[in-house]
DNA sequence: ATAACGATTGATCAATTGTTCAACTGTTTG
DNA sequence: CAAACAGTTGAACAATTGATCAATCGTTAT
């Protein structure tokens, strides 16, 4: 009948920590921006492009070749990561070179690189 | 009929520039590995707990009260992240406790904000 | 102009994902 | 032991995702 504060399926326990931990939440929004940029690492297809760009400018054409696949496939996941501020196309002629926006790509890489090498001890895996 | 190094719907232009790039690339299981960690931080609700992780110890039940969703679905989503090595429980008689497991969530987290503040002029964001 | 080629887009479909519901485990308490 | 409570798990379902296909846009060359 009456919304409290929260409603549960059990007695909340510990009801001051709670407030306390809800006081200091940011806005809803800045955690959807956050999983929306994390999103965009989450496939390997895209990982692979922005892996690849990290490493020279390259033509749409040749990220197909690159990691077989179809232009139409390519030009999708690019658009993504444009819209995401990750990549800039830059046209010449009939092809569309694209390559990494800033800086935060590397640096993102860098972290979960750490990450995947810590807690396995397999190493031999040169980035 | 005969299948060369790659059979794209191009007429490949920038050879020299592919096979450069490609000699470098690393197995693919590494970008898999990738992916699957980046997937982890692409769901607002995951996001949301390692957030409130990061601040204090919580039980599933305060997480669930803190997020306003059941205690399945958020023991479901810690599941995955026990998995992947992101968070690690510790019983307390009923209860089960979570917290972040290394370091590496939050490095991971503050390069996230980074890109988010920078591109947005939007500042008023404090986490 | 029109043909050719690189790139983009929209629709479609299979596969994956996240939440819900119900049943279950484990611990404590009466 | 049985009831109560915190948490976990598996099946089911809606929503999202990523690749494919066909059609289209933009630029260059004939």
């Amino acid at each position: 009948m009456e919304s409290d504060i929260l409603s549960t399926d059990c007695s909340i326990l510990h009801q001051d920590t709670v407030s306390e931990v809800m006081e200091k939440m940011p806005e809803a929004e800045l955690f959807y921006k956050f999983a929306n940029l994390y999103k965009v690492f989450g496939d390997p297809t895209r990982i692979k492009i922005l892996w690849a760009l990290d490493i020279r400018e390259l033509c749409v054409c040749d990220l197909a070749a690159l990691l077989d696949m179809t232009k139409s496939a390519i030009s999708h996941q690019l658009r993504m990561l444009r819209q995401m501020d990750l990549v800039c196309p830059r046209r010449e002629g009939k092809e569309v070179f694209y390559s990494l926006a800033d800086e935060h790509v590397r640096s993102i890489f860098e972290k979960g690189l750490e990450h995947i090498l810590e807690d396995k001890g397999g190493a031999a895996l040169d980035l």
